[in-house]
DNA sequence: CGCGATGCTGAAAACTTGCTGAAATGGGTT
DNA sequence: AACCCATTTCAGCAAGTTTTCAGCATCGCG
Protein backbone atom coordinates (compact mmCIF):
# COMPACT_ATOMS: atom_id res chain seq x y z
CA UNK A 1 0.00 0.00 0.00
CA UNK A 2 1.63 3.55 -1.08
CA UNK A 3 0.76 6.92 0.90
CA UNK A 4 1.87 9.83 -0.36
CA UNK A 5 2.80 12.78 2.19
CA UNK A 6 2.03 16.57 1.21
CA UNK A 7 3.26 18.95 4.14
CA UNK A 8 5.96 21.32 3.54
CA UNK A 9 6.49 21.78 7.25
CA UNK A 10 9.73 19.04 7.63
CA UNK A 11 9.32 18.13 11.10
CA UNK A 12 5.84 17.24 10.74
CA UNK A 13 6.28 15.37 7.38
CA UNK A 14 8.44 13.48 8.55
CA UNK A 15 6.63 12.59 11.73
CA UNK A 16 3.56 11.53 9.32
CA UNK A 17 5.92 9.66 6.95
CA UNK A 18 7.21 7.79 10.08
CA UNK A 19 3.73 6.85 11.45
CA UNK A 20 2.71 5.37 8.56
CA UNK A 21 5.96 3.23 7.62
CA UNK A 22 5.44 1.75 10.91
CA UNK A 23 2.15 0.61 9.82
CA UNK A 24 4.07 -1.22 6.78
CA UNK A 25 2.84 1.62 4.16
CA UNK A 26 4.62 2.70 1.55
CA UNK A 27 5.38 6.11 1.89
CA UNK A 28 6.89 9.00 -0.55
CA UNK A 29 6.80 12.37 0.82
CA UNK A 30 7.34 16.04 -1.06
CA UNK A 31 7.53 19.43 0.47
CA UNK A 32 5.02 21.69 -1.87
CA UNK A 33 1.96 22.07 -3.71
CA UNK A 34 3.20 21.57 -6.83
CA UNK A 35 5.48 18.29 -6.20
CA UNK A 36 2.49 17.02 -4.56
CA UNK A 37 -0.35 17.19 -7.72
CA UNK A 38 2.42 15.81 -9.78
CA UNK A 39 3.20 12.70 -7.60
CA UNK A 40 -0.71 12.41 -6.89
CA UNK A 41 -1.80 12.46 -10.61
CA UNK A 42 0.27 8.80 -11.58
CA UNK A 43 -2.41 7.67 -9.47
CA UNK A 44 0.01 5.28 -7.93
CA UNK A 45 -1.05 5.80 -4.49
CA UNK A 46 -3.63 3.98 -2.34
CA UNK A 47 -4.02 7.10 -0.13
CA UNK A 48 -2.71 11.08 -0.12
CA UNK A 49 -2.12 12.79 3.05
CA UNK A 50 -2.42 16.46 2.11
CA UNK A 51 -1.82 19.73 4.14
CA UNK A 52 -3.58 22.51 3.07
CA UNK A 53 -1.32 25.33 3.21
CA UNK A 54 1.29 24.43 1.28
CA UNK A 55 4.01 26.70 -0.87
CA UNK A 56 3.23 27.11 -4.60
CA UNK A 57 -0.37 25.37 -4.72
CA UNK A 58 -2.67 24.73 -1.78
CA UNK A 59 -4.79 21.63 -1.16
CA UNK A 60 -7.80 22.96 -2.16
CA UNK A 61 -6.55 23.56 -5.35
CA UNK A 62 -4.75 19.89 -5.81
CA UNK A 63 -7.96 17.87 -4.55
CA UNK A 64 -10.06 19.60 -7.34
CA UNK A 65 -7.77 19.43 -10.02
CA UNK A 66 -6.99 15.66 -9.05
CA UNK A 67 -10.82 15.18 -9.39
CA UNK A 68 -10.76 16.92 -12.64
CA UNK A 69 -8.12 14.76 -13.77
CA UNK A 70 -10.27 11.81 -13.14
CA UNK A 71 -7.75 11.21 -10.27
CA UNK A 72 -9.90 9.13 -7.65
CA UNK A 73 -7.43 8.26 -4.88
CA UNK A 74 -9.19 8.93 -1.45
CA UNK A 75 -7.51 12.47 -0.27
CA UNK A 76 -7.16 13.02 3.72
CA UNK A 77 -6.85 16.59 4.23
CA UNK A 78 -4.87 18.09 7.30
CA UNK A 79 -5.25 21.48 8.59
CA UNK A 80 -4.51 23.90 11.46
CA UNK A 81 -7.37 25.64 11.32
CA UNK A 82 -10.46 24.59 12.83
CA UNK A 83 -12.78 26.61 11.02
CA UNK A 84 -15.93 24.82 9.53
CA UNK A 85 -15.47 26.65 6.67
CA UNK A 86 -12.02 25.24 5.91
CA UNK A 87 -13.86 21.37 6.69
CA UNK A 88 -16.62 22.42 4.30
CA UNK A 89 -14.52 23.39 1.49
CA UNK A 90 -12.28 20.59 1.64
CA UNK A 91 -14.75 17.67 1.58
CA UNK A 92 -16.89 19.28 -1.53
CA UNK A 93 -13.73 20.14 -3.70
CA UNK A 94 -13.48 16.25 -3.55
CA UNK A 95 -11.36 15.51 -0.42
CA UNK A 96 -12.27 12.42 1.19
CA UNK A 97 -11.64 13.06 4.91
CA UNK A 98 -10.61 15.61 6.90
CA UNK A 99 -8.19 16.22 9.66
CA UNK A 100 -7.16 18.91 12.09
CA UNK A 101 -3.87 19.86 14.11
CA UNK A 102 -3.18 19.08 15.83
CA UNK A 103 -4.16 14.69 16.10
CA UNK A 104 -3.08 11.45 17.61
CA UNK A 105 -1.17 9.05 15.52
CA UNK A 106 -4.08 6.60 16.14
CA UNK A 107 -6.40 8.93 14.76
CA UNK A 108 -4.67 9.48 11.96
CA UNK A 109 -3.77 5.83 10.91
CA UNK A 110 -7.46 4.62 11.35
CA UNK A 111 -8.70 7.46 9.13
CA UNK A 112 -6.11 5.81 6.73
CA UNK A 113 -7.16 2.97 7.59
CA UNK A 114 -10.95 3.84 6.67
CA UNK A 115 -10.05 5.47 3.42
CA UNK A 116 -7.98 2.53 1.94
CA UNK A 117 -10.10 -0.59 2.98
CA UNK A 118 -12.31 0.21 0.60
CA UNK A 119 -10.01 -0.60 -2.07
CA UNK A 120 -7.53 -2.45 0.64
CA UNK A 121 -7.89 -6.10 0.21
CA UNK A 122 -7.88 -6.14 -3.67
CA UNK A 123 -4.44 -4.10 -3.82
CA UNK A 124 -2.65 -7.14 -3.85
CA UNK A 125 -2.54 -8.07 -7.22
CA UNK A 126 0.00 -10.00 -8.39
CA UNK A 127 2.60 -12.66 -7.13
CA UNK A 128 6.08 -12.63 -8.56
CA UNK A 129 9.11 -15.31 -9.26
CA UNK A 130 11.70 -15.00 -11.10
CA UNK A 131 10.67 -13.87 -14.40
CA UNK A 132 7.07 -14.88 -14.17
CA UNK A 133 4.35 -12.58 -12.83
CA UNK A 134 0.47 -14.18 -11.60
CA UNK A 135 -2.03 -11.70 -11.91
CA UNK A 136 -4.30 -12.43 -9.08
CA UNK A 137 -7.30 -10.63 -10.55
CA UNK A 138 -7.67 -12.76 -13.95
CA UNK A 139 -5.49 -16.08 -13.43
CA UNK A 140 -2.99 -14.60 -16.26
CA UNK A 141 0.46 -15.85 -16.10
CA UNK A 142 2.54 -13.39 -17.63
CA UNK A 143 6.42 -13.54 -18.51
CA UNK A 144 7.83 -10.16 -20.00
CA UNK A 145 5.04 -9.48 -22.86
CA UNK A 146 4.15 -13.01 -23.22
CA UNK A 147 0.58 -13.99 -21.43
CA UNK A 148 -1.86 -16.98 -20.83
CA UNK A 149 -5.16 -17.30 -19.36
CA UNK A 150 -4.60 -20.30 -16.43
CA UNK A 151 -7.45 -22.29 -15.54
CA UNK A 152 -9.38 -22.21 -11.96
CA UNK A 153 -7.07 -25.27 -11.03
CA UNK A 154 -4.10 -24.69 -12.73
CA UNK A 155 -4.06 -20.95 -10.81
CA UNK A 156 -4.19 -22.14 -7.33
CA UNK A 157 -1.72 -24.64 -8.08
CA UNK A 158 0.22 -22.08 -9.44
CA UNK A 159 -0.31 -19.61 -6.68
CA UNK A 160 0.41 -22.62 -3.79
CA UNK A 161 4.00 -23.04 -5.92
CA UNK A 162 4.75 -19.45 -6.14
CA UNK A 163 3.90 -18.64 -2.57
CA UNK A 164 6.28 -21.01 -1.35
CA UNK A 165 9.36 -19.30 -3.64
CA UNK A 166 12.00 -22.07 -3.90
CA UNK A 167 10.43 -24.31 -0.92
CA UNK A 168 9.34 -27.67 -1.62
CA UNK A 169 5.43 -27.96 -1.78
CA UNK A 170 4.23 -32.12 -1.17
CA UNK A 171 1.76 -33.15 -3.59
CA UNK A 172 -0.39 -34.07 -0.62
CA UNK A 173 -0.76 -30.23 0.36
CA UNK A 174 -1.62 -29.35 -3.31
CA UNK A 175 -4.26 -32.03 -3.11
CA UNK A 176 -5.58 -30.72 0.35
CA UNK A 177 -5.73 -27.10 -0.52
CA UNK A 178 -6.58 -27.09 -4.21
CA UNK A 179 -9.28 -30.14 -4.53
CA UNK A 180 -9.51 -29.96 -1.36
CA UNK A 181 -9.57 -32.26 2.22
CA UNK A 182 -12.56 -34.40 1.46
CA UNK A 183 -11.99 -35.09 -1.86
CA UNK A 184 -10.65 -38.25 -3.90
CA UNK A 185 -8.05 -36.36 -5.83
CA UNK A 186 -5.57 -39.16 -6.62
CA UNK A 187 -1.26 -37.91 -7.12
CA UNK A 188 -1.95 -38.66 -10.59
CA UNK A 189 -4.61 -35.25 -10.79
CA UNK A 190 -1.61 -33.24 -9.37
CA UNK A 191 0.93 -34.83 -11.57
CA UNK A 192 -1.83 -33.96 -14.47
CA UNK A 193 -1.92 -30.37 -14.01
CA UNK A 194 1.80 -29.95 -12.96
CA UNK A 195 2.44 -30.94 -16.36
CA UNK A 196 -0.13 -28.20 -18.20
CA UNK A 197 1.52 -25.60 -16.14
CA UNK A 198 4.85 -26.84 -17.71
CA UNK A 199 3.42 -26.56 -21.03
CA UNK A 200 2.03 -23.26 -20.09
CA UNK A 201 5.28 -21.63 -18.58
CA UNK A 202 7.22 -22.86 -21.65
CA UNK A 203 4.49 -21.60 -24.23
CA UNK A 204 5.57 -17.95 -22.57
CA UNK A 205 9.26 -18.64 -22.54
CA UNK A 206 9.83 -18.62 -18.98
CA UNK A 207 12.99 -19.27 -17.42
CA UNK A 208 11.32 -20.74 -14.59
CA UNK A 209 10.66 -24.19 -14.23
CA UNK A 210 8.83 -27.11 -11.70
CA UNK A 211 11.30 -29.33 -10.49
CA UNK A 212 9.99 -32.91 -9.12
CA UNK A 213 11.69 -33.73 -5.98
CA UNK A 214 10.62 -37.65 -6.19
CA UNK A 215 8.91 -38.83 -3.06
CA UNK A 216 8.70 -35.57 -1.61
CA UNK A 217 6.81 -33.10 -4.07
CA UNK A 218 7.42 -30.51 -6.69
CA UNK A 219 9.49 -26.85 -6.43
CA UNK A 220 9.84 -23.51 -8.45
CA UNK A 221 13.52 -22.76 -9.90
CA UNK A 222 15.13 -21.24 -12.91
CA UNK A 223 15.68 -23.97 -16.01
CA UNK A 224 19.60 -22.90 -15.18
CA UNK A 225 19.58 -24.22 -11.62
CA UNK A 226 18.53 -27.60 -11.91
CA UNK B 1 -29.97 8.67 -3.81
CA UNK B 2 -31.57 6.64 -0.51
CA UNK B 3 -30.10 8.17 2.79
CA UNK B 4 -31.05 5.98 6.10
CA UNK B 5 -31.04 7.57 9.17
CA UNK B 6 -30.33 5.63 12.47
CA UNK B 7 -30.84 7.93 15.31
CA UNK B 8 -33.46 7.03 18.74
CA UNK B 9 -33.34 10.73 20.10
CA UNK B 10 -36.56 12.48 18.29
CA UNK B 11 -36.18 15.80 17.42
CA UNK B 12 -32.50 14.97 16.12
CA UNK B 13 -33.70 12.25 13.72
CA UNK B 14 -36.02 14.77 12.77
CA UNK B 15 -33.86 17.19 11.99
CA UNK B 16 -31.25 14.99 10.18
CA UNK B 17 -34.35 13.38 7.99
CA UNK B 18 -36.00 16.95 7.34
CA UNK B 19 -32.11 18.19 6.10
CA UNK B 20 -31.20 15.54 3.77
CA UNK B 21 -34.78 16.01 2.32
CA UNK B 22 -34.07 19.19 1.68
CA UNK B 23 -30.58 18.42 -0.48
CA UNK B 24 -33.22 15.94 -2.20
CA UNK B 25 -32.32 12.67 -1.04
CA UNK B 26 -35.03 10.26 -0.16
CA UNK B 27 -34.79 9.49 3.52
CA UNK B 28 -36.26 6.40 5.45
CA UNK B 29 -35.55 7.22 9.23
CA UNK B 30 -36.00 4.38 11.92
CA UNK B 31 -35.35 4.73 15.78
CA UNK B 32 -33.35 1.91 16.96
CA UNK B 33 -30.55 0.11 16.70
CA UNK B 34 -32.03 -3.46 15.80
CA UNK B 35 -34.53 -1.23 12.98
CA UNK B 36 -31.20 0.39 11.80
CA UNK B 37 -29.40 -3.32 10.94
CA UNK B 38 -32.18 -4.61 9.63
CA UNK B 39 -32.77 -1.78 7.27
CA UNK B 40 -29.07 -1.10 6.39
CA UNK B 41 -28.55 -4.50 6.02
CA UNK B 42 -30.84 -4.26 2.55
CA UNK B 43 -27.70 -2.68 0.83
CA UNK B 44 -30.22 -0.43 -1.00
CA UNK B 45 -29.13 2.73 0.48
CA UNK B 46 -26.19 4.86 -0.77
CA UNK B 47 -25.36 5.90 2.76
CA UNK B 48 -26.58 5.58 6.65
CA UNK B 49 -26.24 8.39 9.26
CA UNK B 50 -26.09 6.17 12.12
CA UNK B 51 -25.75 7.56 15.83
CA UNK B 52 -23.47 5.07 18.48
CA UNK B 53 -26.23 5.27 21.08
CA UNK B 54 -28.82 3.70 20.54
CA UNK B 55 -31.66 1.04 22.01
CA UNK B 56 -31.13 -2.47 21.50
CA UNK B 57 -28.14 -2.12 19.76
CA UNK B 58 -25.11 0.45 19.06
CA UNK B 59 -23.55 1.67 16.08
CA UNK B 60 -20.24 0.17 16.54
CA UNK B 61 -22.49 -2.92 16.54
CA UNK B 62 -24.45 -2.40 13.99
CA UNK B 63 -21.07 -1.22 11.43
CA UNK B 64 -18.97 -5.00 12.24
CA UNK B 65 -22.10 -6.96 11.60
CA UNK B 66 -22.73 -4.79 8.47
CA UNK B 67 -19.44 -5.34 7.02
CA UNK B 68 -19.28 -9.19 8.42
CA UNK B 69 -22.44 -9.15 5.99
CA UNK B 70 -21.01 -7.55 3.16
CA UNK B 71 -22.74 -4.57 3.04
CA UNK B 72 -20.64 -1.63 1.98
CA UNK B 73 -22.56 1.10 2.39
CA UNK B 74 -20.80 4.37 3.56
CA UNK B 75 -21.79 4.99 7.20
CA UNK B 76 -21.46 8.36 9.07
CA UNK B 77 -21.36 7.69 12.69
CA UNK B 78 -22.91 10.25 15.08
CA UNK B 79 -22.10 10.80 18.43
CA UNK B 80 -21.88 13.30 21.25
CA UNK B 81 -18.66 12.56 22.92
CA UNK B 82 -15.24 14.01 21.40
CA UNK B 83 -13.37 11.26 22.79
CA UNK B 84 -10.55 10.26 20.86
CA UNK B 85 -11.33 6.77 21.35
CA UNK B 86 -14.76 6.24 20.30
CA UNK B 87 -13.57 7.74 17.15
CA UNK B 88 -10.83 5.47 16.32
CA UNK B 89 -13.24 2.73 17.22
CA UNK B 90 -16.02 3.49 15.09
CA UNK B 91 -13.55 3.85 12.00
CA UNK B 92 -12.05 0.92 12.58
CA UNK B 93 -15.15 -0.83 13.27
CA UNK B 94 -15.69 -0.13 9.40
CA UNK B 95 -16.96 3.28 9.60
CA UNK B 96 -16.22 5.62 6.94
CA UNK B 97 -16.56 8.70 8.37
CA UNK B 98 -16.93 10.49 11.81
CA UNK B 99 -18.86 13.54 13.15
CA UNK B 100 -19.60 14.89 16.76
CA UNK B 101 -22.66 16.84 18.07
CA UNK B 102 -23.53 19.52 17.62
CA UNK B 103 -22.59 19.83 14.38
CA UNK B 104 -23.26 22.53 11.30
CA UNK B 105 -26.47 20.92 8.68
CA UNK B 106 -23.69 22.32 5.93
CA UNK B 107 -21.02 20.02 7.83
CA UNK B 108 -23.41 16.87 7.55
CA UNK B 109 -24.46 17.61 4.18
CA UNK B 110 -20.83 18.06 3.04
CA UNK B 111 -20.05 14.71 4.65
CA UNK B 112 -22.68 12.74 2.87
CA UNK B 113 -22.01 14.24 -0.67
CA UNK B 114 -18.04 13.03 0.35
CA UNK B 115 -19.75 9.76 1.07
CA UNK B 116 -21.43 9.20 -1.61
CA UNK B 117 -19.27 10.57 -4.14
CA UNK B 118 -16.72 8.14 -3.56
CA UNK B 119 -18.94 4.96 -4.91
CA UNK B 120 -19.63 6.65 -8.10
CA UNK B 121 -22.93 7.99 -8.06
CA UNK B 122 -21.79 10.55 -9.51
CA UNK B 123 -24.21 13.29 -11.84
CA UNK B 124 -21.83 12.96 -14.41
CA UNK B 125 -23.67 13.15 -18.40
CA UNK B 126 -21.63 10.32 -19.73
CA UNK B 127 -19.15 7.41 -18.98
CA UNK B 128 -16.60 6.70 -21.89
CA UNK B 129 -14.33 3.74 -22.52
CA UNK B 130 -12.13 2.68 -25.48
CA UNK B 131 -14.35 3.87 -28.27
CA UNK B 132 -17.53 3.58 -26.30
CA UNK B 133 -19.79 6.40 -24.64
CA UNK B 134 -22.58 5.75 -22.49
CA UNK B 135 -25.16 8.65 -22.12
CA UNK B 136 -26.74 8.50 -18.83
CA UNK B 137 -29.75 10.77 -19.58
CA UNK B 138 -31.01 8.55 -22.29
CA UNK B 139 -29.73 4.81 -22.33
CA UNK B 140 -27.92 5.58 -25.32
CA UNK B 141 -24.74 3.61 -26.27
CA UNK B 142 -22.59 5.38 -28.58
CA UNK B 143 -19.39 4.85 -31.10
CA UNK B 144 -18.58 7.52 -33.28
CA UNK B 145 -21.74 8.59 -35.32
CA UNK B 146 -24.12 5.38 -34.62
CA UNK B 147 -25.76 5.10 -31.38
CA UNK B 148 -28.52 2.40 -29.94
CA UNK B 149 -30.90 2.27 -27.14
CA UNK B 150 -30.08 -0.11 -24.19
CA UNK B 151 -33.22 -1.49 -22.44
CA UNK B 152 -32.84 -0.86 -18.46
CA UNK B 153 -31.23 -4.34 -17.54
CA UNK B 154 -29.11 -3.77 -20.03
CA UNK B 155 -27.84 -0.64 -19.48
CA UNK B 156 -27.25 -1.00 -15.52
CA UNK B 157 -25.06 -4.19 -16.62
CA UNK B 158 -23.09 -1.62 -18.77
CA UNK B 159 -22.44 0.97 -16.44
CA UNK B 160 -21.60 -1.39 -13.66
CA UNK B 161 -18.92 -2.66 -16.38
CA UNK B 162 -17.78 0.87 -17.81
CA UNK B 163 -17.46 1.83 -14.19
CA UNK B 164 -14.93 -0.99 -12.80
CA UNK B 165 -13.21 -0.12 -16.31
CA UNK B 166 -10.97 -2.94 -17.06
CA UNK B 167 -11.38 -4.98 -13.82
CA UNK B 168 -13.33 -8.10 -13.97
CA UNK B 169 -16.75 -7.79 -12.07
CA UNK B 170 -18.06 -11.19 -11.10
CA UNK B 171 -21.63 -11.99 -12.43
CA UNK B 172 -22.81 -12.31 -8.44
CA UNK B 173 -22.10 -8.80 -8.29
CA UNK B 174 -24.36 -7.89 -11.58
CA UNK B 175 -27.26 -10.11 -10.44
CA UNK B 176 -26.97 -8.31 -6.70
CA UNK B 177 -26.71 -4.49 -8.14
CA UNK B 178 -28.71 -5.07 -11.10
CA UNK B 179 -31.95 -7.63 -10.47
CA UNK B 180 -31.23 -6.63 -6.63
CA UNK B 181 -29.85 -8.94 -3.41
CA UNK B 182 -33.51 -10.07 -3.13
CA UNK B 183 -34.36 -11.41 -6.46
CA UNK B 184 -34.25 -15.03 -7.91
CA UNK B 185 -31.80 -14.14 -10.88
CA UNK B 186 -29.83 -17.02 -11.91
CA UNK B 187 -26.78 -17.14 -13.81
CA UNK B 188 -28.53 -17.24 -16.90
CA UNK B 189 -30.18 -13.64 -16.63
CA UNK B 190 -26.71 -12.19 -16.88
CA UNK B 191 -25.47 -14.50 -19.54
CA UNK B 192 -28.54 -13.12 -21.57
CA UNK B 193 -27.53 -9.53 -21.20
CA UNK B 194 -24.43 -10.23 -21.78
CA UNK B 195 -25.19 -11.57 -24.76
CA UNK B 196 -27.68 -8.45 -25.75
CA UNK B 197 -24.88 -6.48 -25.20
CA UNK B 198 -22.76 -8.15 -27.30
CA UNK B 199 -24.57 -7.41 -29.71
CA UNK B 200 -24.94 -3.92 -29.68
CA UNK B 201 -21.53 -3.34 -29.48
CA UNK B 202 -20.95 -5.06 -32.35
CA UNK B 203 -24.14 -3.44 -34.34
CA UNK B 204 -22.17 -0.14 -33.51
CA UNK B 205 -19.49 -1.08 -34.79
CA UNK B 206 -17.42 -0.45 -31.26
CA UNK B 207 -13.90 -2.44 -30.89
CA UNK B 208 -14.96 -2.70 -27.50
CA UNK B 209 -15.96 -6.17 -26.13
CA UNK B 210 -17.57 -7.87 -22.89
CA UNK B 211 -14.32 -10.70 -22.08
CA UNK B 212 -15.47 -13.75 -19.91
CA UNK B 213 -12.99 -14.83 -17.56
CA UNK B 214 -14.41 -18.19 -16.92
CA UNK B 215 -15.70 -18.84 -12.79
CA UNK B 216 -14.74 -14.83 -12.17
CA UNK B 217 -17.09 -12.79 -14.42
CA UNK B 218 -16.69 -10.06 -17.19
CA UNK B 219 -15.12 -7.50 -17.99
CA UNK B 220 -14.64 -4.65 -20.77
CA UNK B 221 -11.49 -4.64 -23.18
CA UNK B 222 -10.65 -4.20 -26.67
CA UNK B 223 -10.95 -6.75 -29.13
CA UNK B 224 -7.47 -6.61 -29.94
CA UNK B 225 -6.08 -7.54 -26.59
CA UNK B 226 -8.33 -10.79 -25.91
C1' DC C 1 21.81 -54.43 -14.97
C1' DG C 2 16.97 -55.46 -13.92
C1' DC C 3 12.94 -54.49 -11.40
C1' DG C 4 9.39 -52.17 -9.04
C1' DA C 5 7.96 -47.79 -7.78
C1' DT C 6 7.19 -43.35 -9.16
C1' DG C 7 6.29 -39.80 -12.24
C1' DC C 8 5.06 -37.86 -16.99
C1' DT C 9 2.08 -36.98 -20.74
C1' DG C 10 -1.16 -37.31 -24.74
C1' DA C 11 -5.68 -38.45 -25.87
C1' DA C 12 -10.25 -39.34 -24.86
C1' DA C 13 -14.08 -39.16 -21.89
C1' DA C 14 -16.87 -36.88 -18.64
C1' DC C 15 -18.33 -32.97 -16.92
C1' DT C 16 -19.08 -27.77 -16.23
C1' DT C 17 -19.84 -23.50 -17.62
C1' DG C 18 -21.28 -20.21 -20.79
C1' DC C 19 -23.74 -18.72 -25.18
C1' DT C 20 -27.62 -17.88 -27.95
C1' DG C 21 -31.94 -18.23 -30.68
C1' DA C 22 -36.59 -18.79 -30.03
C1' DA C 23 -40.54 -18.88 -27.48
C1' DA C 24 -43.14 -17.65 -23.34
C1' DT C 25 -44.41 -14.15 -20.02
C1' DG C 26 -46.14 -10.04 -18.44
C1' DG C 27 -46.82 -5.01 -17.86
C1' DG C 28 -48.13 -1.10 -20.01
C1' DT C 29 -50.38 1.34 -24.13
C1' DT C 30 -53.09 2.23 -27.73
C1' DA D 1 -58.34 -7.01 -27.16
C1' DA D 2 -54.26 -6.48 -29.74
C1' DC D 3 -49.87 -4.87 -29.63
C1' DC D 4 -45.28 -3.58 -28.15
C1' DC D 5 -41.42 -4.15 -25.69
C1' DA D 6 -38.42 -5.70 -21.95
C1' DT D 7 -37.49 -9.53 -19.59
C1' DT D 8 -37.36 -14.39 -18.45
C1' DT D 9 -37.06 -19.07 -19.58
C1' DC D 10 -35.46 -22.93 -21.86
C1' DA D 11 -33.12 -26.14 -24.67
C1' DG D 12 -29.42 -27.36 -27.38
C1' DC D 13 -24.97 -26.30 -28.64
C1' DA D 14 -20.14 -24.63 -27.96
C1' DA D 15 -16.25 -24.05 -25.43
C1' DG D 16 -13.40 -24.88 -21.71
C1' DT D 17 -12.03 -27.70 -17.71
C1' DT D 18 -11.08 -31.70 -15.21
C1' DT D 19 -10.60 -36.54 -14.79
C1' DT D 20 -9.13 -40.81 -16.32
C1' DC D 21 -6.21 -44.03 -18.25
C1' DA D 22 -2.70 -46.31 -20.75
C1' DG D 23 1.85 -46.48 -22.04
C1' DC D 24 6.28 -44.70 -21.67
C1' DA D 25 10.27 -42.62 -19.01
C1' DT D 26 13.05 -42.31 -15.20
C1' DC D 27 14.82 -43.25 -10.71
C1' DG D 28 16.88 -45.79 -7.05
C1' DC D 29 17.85 -49.96 -5.01
C1' DG D 30 19.54 -54.46 -4.75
Amino acid sequence: MRILVVEDEKRLADALTQIMREQRYTVDTVYDGEDGYQYARSGEYDAVILDVMLPKRNGFDIVRALRRDKVATPVLMLTARDELESKINGLDCGADDYMTKPFAPEELTARIRALTRRQGEVFLEEMAFEDIVLELANSDLRCGAKRIRLSYKEFEVMKLLMLSQNAIVPKEQLIVKVWGPESEAEDNNVEAYISFLRKKLFFIGSKVGIQTIRKLGYRLGSEAEA
